[in-house]
DNA sequence: ATAGTTTCGCTACCGTAAGTATCGATACCG
DNA sequence: CGGTATCGATACTTACGGTAGCGAAACTAT
């Protein structure tokens, strides 16, 4: 039973091992220029690599910066699944960073209740929703991962960088990450 | 003591009192085709105007949505001045939405600190901060303005929603919310 | 009335960036 | 060596933000 033996290699030339170079400099392109200034192109010269390389492994933009956060953080650690083992564990994972457990229930309470004006009901992305939606579907199997992609990435992110760091976060960055993470819940192209 | 007694009415063709539809034509555009397929052309087709309009009353997209969310929905309400007054009061104003004292607590130490990791200090839009900070800046005049946008627009719109129509919320509403609102935090342009 | 000033709609245009198409070269397999 | 799929490079299409210039309309002042 040793490993990669159900299917042997496909034919033609093997893909270079460049994920990772891509992954770092899409990460270093955003941080020197900012997210709206790190185009493909850019990120491409950055990894020294084709920018129809990049295409032919993310189908677009999204997916790549998608892909690179999760390949950077990850998602929730869970211990259980479904929904209500889902919802709890982001909770108390949120609670137990944060360190106040009554927190925990505010985010959920925040979180899992919705407003419906018509003014607010902004279409998201369904490729993109069922982008990481698939992504983290492995471990569950449940529509819920918006919320928790959200809060995993921005919060998470945020909360885990502060337990790494210990050093005070200032509001800008709370924009920057979130400026960071959301332009891939939108659907088409271009905001400015 | 009649009002619009000091000045008088400037030479010139005066503007059309198009400000409104525009407002609406944003909103409802934006709640058809998603945020990212709201074009300026097709907002500006919604309302009946040209775009060439749009662009004569507002320097950007961006300022655009800024001001029509501003219309739409105002800042918080405040009761005093400072630093340590602003926190509080949005604290509070969202402490009492959520109906836990806690909780405002814990969203200003997690909106109040910040991390330094290089990969996630993505430049903002200092023009947009701008924007907004002078918005806001007539009643207070300090620098911490974007948390409390932040906070003001996409919590507190939500919660006012939810204040309002008393119906549930769902997930997909926060990241439509955040879409919606994220994009003017961005510098340049095009995030796919 | 008429001159001056500003906005209007309209059309044409520019710059940029996402994404596609094509091609010769290259790296693997059998 | 033949088949296949990737690689880099270049050129291209498309879409959208934003600008320029026009004649027409709406207002004020003389």
């Amino acid at each position: 039973m040793s490993r990669a033996s159900t299917s042997a290699r496909p034919p033609g030339r093997p893909r270079s091992g460049v994920n990772a170079v891509v992954f770092a400099a899409t990460l270093s392109t955003i941080d020197e220029l900012g997210y709206a200034r790190a185009t493909v192109d850019r990120i491409a010269a950055a990894a020294g690599v084709a920018k129809t390389t990049i295409y032919r492994r993310w189908p677009s933009k999204g997916e790549l910066i998608v892909d690179c956060l999760l390949d950077a953080f990850g998602p929730i650690p869970l211990e259980g699944a479904g929904r209500a083992e889902l919802m709890s564990s982001a909770v108390h994972w949120i609670a137990a960073k944060i360190g106040e457990p009554g927190v925990g229930d505010a985010f959920a309470g925040v979180f899992s209740d919705a407003v419906s004006d018509p003014a607010l009901r902004v279409v998201l992305s369904t490729r993109l929703q069922d982008r990481y939606r698939l992504a983290l579907q492995d471990a569950l199997g449940e529509p819920e991962h918006r919320v928790l992609f959200f809060i995993d990435v921005v919060v998470g992110t945020l909360l885990h960088r502060m337990g790494m760091t210990g050093e005070p976060m200032v509001d800008a960055d709370v924009a920057a990450l979130v400026e960071m993470v959301l332009p891939y819940f939108a659907d088409g192209a271009d905001p400015t």
